[in-house]
DNA sequence: TTGACATTGTTGCATCTGCAATGAATGTTG
DNA sequence: CAACATTCATTGCAGATGCAACAATGTCAA
């Protein structure tokens, strides 16, 4: 319990704590998001980011999906797998290097895509609309935390 | 594979999306900021969270650092229960009400919260630094993103 | 007072997660 | 070419998570 209400450590609120409002606003989001179509459409998060990344980048492997969504290639692997099991992906093996696993959109895929991307959009539009004029200086500190370092 | 390069739903892209990008961002903060205690103090955001909360409201209920942290109770209950076994933290009834349990900071609690929040602010310090003019946007968006719940 | 209903915190359970170990394939070096 | 090292994807495992069920306690109207 602080007592000197003048030093800053004292007073340290958790409520005001950057790290702890970028996770709390980003678990609501996604929170929300994931509302939107985890019962109609029978998808977790990880394999949401797959399908999208499929659907923008087109086949590719494991490892290029681990490198551009910020996934451990293990929630990835598994993530494939559920989908190749519920039909939306199929895998093969890389003729040139065996060792990768091309992950390839089926039909069923691309139409789960398809309908899948809209309502994305739309989630995405309510929240900028949501934010109005702060929309864009979110976007800019999003970059400046994404940024290559590590 | 998108085909039609001017139609937004072909031309998506996860890595514009921007709940995508904003738990992007968070899950990187957490991990920095989670190097910075978790080896040197061996506690987890959970339980760094119950700390924090503890050290500015006082002694509270699980239901109180509930409703304040956007914790579930049962994170809250077994992140009060690794801290009681550490030494940290005391668990106690409450007497006008006896569902409720009182949580209070032990004497250790107090010594470890004045070693954790020093290094804590230094980190949101280095956050701000790192994001420059764009420090104020974030705050603004997360304040809108955190408004009254829904 | 009683009895139905609400609240609080814990726990069981199924699932998810990250990390390390593994096996298979490829690369590299002498 | 042989031996070793590296890369890729999967899997085992221990721990974390959310949800629902639960027991204990409290509230309130009849």
């Amino acid at each position: 319990m602080p007592e000197d209400k003048t030093d800053p450590i004292a007073r340290f609120d958790l409520g005001a704590f950057l790290p702890y409002r970028l996770n709390a606003a980003a678990a609501r989001v996604s929170r929300a998001f994931a509302e939107h179509y985890r019962e109609e459409f029978g998808i977790s998060i990880a394999e949401w980011r797959v399908l999208a990344h499929l659907h923008h980048a087109g086949p590719v492997s494991v490892r290029d999906i681990e490198a551009r969504t910020e996934m451990e290639k293990s929630k990835v692997s598994r993530a494939a797998t559920r989908l190749e099991e519920a039909g939306y992906v199929a895998k093969a093996a890389n003729d040139a290097d065996r060792r990768l696993v091309q992950l390839t959109l089926t039909p069923d895929g691309r139409a789960l895509v398809a309908r899948l991307l809209p309502v994305a959009m739309r989630f995405q539009a309510e929240m900028k609309a949501r934010l109005g004029p702060h929309a864009e200086g979110l976007e800019a500190a999003l970059s400046v935390l994404l940024e290559a370092r590590r």
